[in-house]
This record gives C-alpha cells, structure tokens and sequence, in this order.
DNA sequence: GTAGAAGCGATACGAGTATATGGTATCGGG
DNA sequence: CCCGATACCATATACTCGTATCGCTTCTAC
C-alpha cells in the first residue's frame, strides 16, 4: 500500500475554508482557487478528493448542519441532566441556531447560503430537506415530551406547533444578521413563541 | 432633441426579465447575456439603462418590494373598507409574502435570493434594510393599532411582536418553497403567531 | 432638410471559472 | 531496496462573465 492520508481530516479542512469563505464573502466569492488558498493547499488536491463543486458543497453542507446538530443534542443533554423544564431545554436549543456570536454567525451564514442555493439545485435540495425534516422531527418530539409532562396542552398539533417555531427561529436569525445581534432581544421573542405553545410552565411563559 | 423612449418602461422590462431568470434558475444564473435574452433585448441596451451590474440587482429588488408593498397596502385598504377585525387584516396582509401561488412564488425567490446577496453586498443591504424596517413599522403600526382597539393587551411590546410575527412569516415562506407550498397549512400556522398577539379577538384565534 | 443626440446592437477584451491533464514527491509492502 | 500506488501540485483548456467601445439607426429641433 502506498502513502496514506486521512481522508475525513482533509475533506473536513478543505470543506472547513470552504465554509470560511463562504461565511465571510458569500457564495460568488466560493471558488476552487480560493478556497485552495484558504485550505492552504492546491486546486488539484480538492479535485483529488471531490468529484467536482457539487460534492464540496454538498459535503460542506452536511458538515455544518451535523456539526449544529451535534451542539443541540449536547444542550439537550445537558438541559435533561439538570431536570430543566422542556421549554427550557427546547429554547436553549433553538438559540444554538440564531447568529448571536461569531461561530454560530458563521454556522448561519453557511445555512443560509447553501439553503439559497438549494433552491435551484436538486442535490443540495436534498440535503436541506433533510435537515429540516430531522429538525422539525427533533422539535414535534419534544413539543410532544411537553405534552406528557402537562407543560403544553394535549389538544394542540405538536408537528405545526414546531415548524411555526422553526419558523420563527430562521425568521428572527435572518434579522439578526440584517440589523446586527444586538438590534433587539431576539432570545425573548422566541421565548415568547414557545411559551405560547407551553402554556402549562408561566415560569418560562413570564420570564 | 433627438428620438426618445420611455426610460422607466425599459427599466421595468429588463427587471421583470432579471426576476424571472433569478426565481426560475436563482441568482448564479443571471447574467446580461441571459436577461437581455429573456427581455428581448440585447446587452448593449441593458448596459445603456444601468451603469452597471449592481445598478441592476438594486432596481430589481426595489421594483419587487414596492410591487409586494403595493399589494399589501391594497389589501389593509380593502380590510378597512369592509371593517374587518385588525387582526384579520393584518393575517391578510402577510399572507401575500407567502409563496402560496405562482406569482407570490416568483416575488418570494426573488426577495430570497438578493437578500441572501444582501448580506454580502453593501448596496443591496441597504434596499433590504429599508424594505425591513418599512415592513416592521407597518406591523408596528397595525399591532398598535390593535392595542387601540382592545384587540391587544396594553402591554405588549409591538415592536418585538411586529419581529416575531415578521420573522415567523419570513420562516414559514422558507419551509414552504422547501416542501411544498401544500406540505402543510401554512395560513393557520401564522394566524396562530398573530392570534398569540391579538389575545382579545378570540374570534380570530380560535378560527 | 439636415445636424446631432439618443436609442440600440454587435463585438472585442481581460479576468475568472471549473475541470482536464501530466507530472513529481512520498510513502508502504514485498 | 525499490516498485508502484497514491498524494499532491502546476499548468492548460475551454468556457462565461461584466464591461468597454464602435457603429448604425431613428427621431426631434431648428
């Protein structure tokens, strides 16, 4: 066997300037050239492990939305170690997705841009509805944990209860960026949504 | 002087073509070539209207949100002529931002994409920027409105709801072109955020 | 009429793109 | 030790892009 490299590491460096550039300069600025520049390697070698642009931006993708998925799963942790009540622990995971510091700005810009995108490009479509769809699944799930702690009320629809919270978390991170993070309290106006579907907890409700 | 030709009609017609390309095929593929094909032009006249390309991008913009501010004005004119509940209204008046029909479709991908260019693009941050805030001050206004004639408590906070109904409206739109504009009932989602606010008219919110 | 300005099109140009190709460096196994 | 498979790079190719420029046409004012 010849020389060996880790794949994963390079694809995940390469897909990391990607994601930079992305983030910094928007999408027309994502080249081949630049993003070699910013990976500090060749336009060769990211041919040498992307097919072609579609693979990179669909491995970029599903880079930064696993990596956001990661970092709710582990506020769900803990939020469920510290018994928090599910409103909680669900606002607490949603602010993970709103761009009010650098990193999670970064995470958002490369969303938004690849979901822009996906609009006209089927394979990226793909992977942005499978997103969502892992999403809104998390959020109706624990929109229906809710519903058996006596937090939220049982006749309410969990699954519409959460794409109109979803909703208004991609709504408010869109203005956020707009109008700078510090415009307005972003985190008490999604707290007023989810309070609105966990009437059973005035503590969250009325914070 | 010499022979003459109506300026803002040319100017209309090479936008209504740059719209249709960027909601058709998005904004990678909107070029000169391609919108003086599509407005049966050539490149030279485009060039002849618009110094230069983000001239273009800007009219563009500017021309869908005032089309999409005229529309929503004309629906408040009708609601008020017919003495509709604020609420109502104003339900009505955010539905025309959904892409619940080919035509709002076409204006919603057009917003999507140059706000998405906005955020890299200090020309278009500015259009984007003043169509927010003229939206936010209307909502504003509407809501205030509302707390006028009982239809809200006193005490809210109507810019942060105005936000909060924006952003949910904003959001839903984004899951709508991503699923399917009948993926799931996109108007009761949002009259739940705007019924949420408008606590008097239990009318409204229990529809 | 006709001068001349504006409307409008054709085309040229340089920069930048994604991808293709050929080559060199570097390591592991026999 | 050294063959060869693989990592990696430099450059070539065949575009497309935005913009600049030139030239013809068409109309109005004098």
């Amino acid at each position: 066997m010849p020389r060996v490299a880790d794949h994963d590491q390079r694809r995940a460096q390469i897909a990391r300037a990607f994601q930079r550039l992305l983030a910094a300069d928007g999408f027309a600025a994502v080249s081949f050239s630049r993003v070699a520049t910013g990976a500090g390697c060749s336009v060769g070698l990211i041919q040498h492990y992307f097919p072609d642009k579609d693979a990179l931006l669909r491995f970029a993708y599903d880079d930064a939305v696993s990596r956001l998925g990661e970092r709710v799963r582990v506020r769900v942790r803990n939020g469920e170690a510290a018994r928090l009540p599910v409103a909680e622990v669900l606002l607490d995971s949603l602010v993970e997705l709103l761009p009010l510091d650098a990193e999670r700005d970064v995470e958002y810009r490369v969303r938004q841009g690849l979901q822009a995108q996906a609009l006209h490009h089927p394979g990226l479509a793909e992977v942005a509805r499978r997103a969502g769809r892992d999403l809104l699944g998390y959020v109706t799930a624990v929109i229906g944990d809710g519903v058996g702690r006596g937090e939220v009320d049982a006749g309410v629809d969990t699954g519409l209860a959460a794409r109109v919270i979803l909703a208004t978390v991609q709504g408010l991170a869109d203005q956020l960026v707009l109008s700078g993070a510090d415009a307005f309290p972003a985190r008490d106006a999604l707290g007023q949504v989810v309070a609105a579907v966990f009437t059973g907890n005035r503590a969250v409700r009325d914070r």
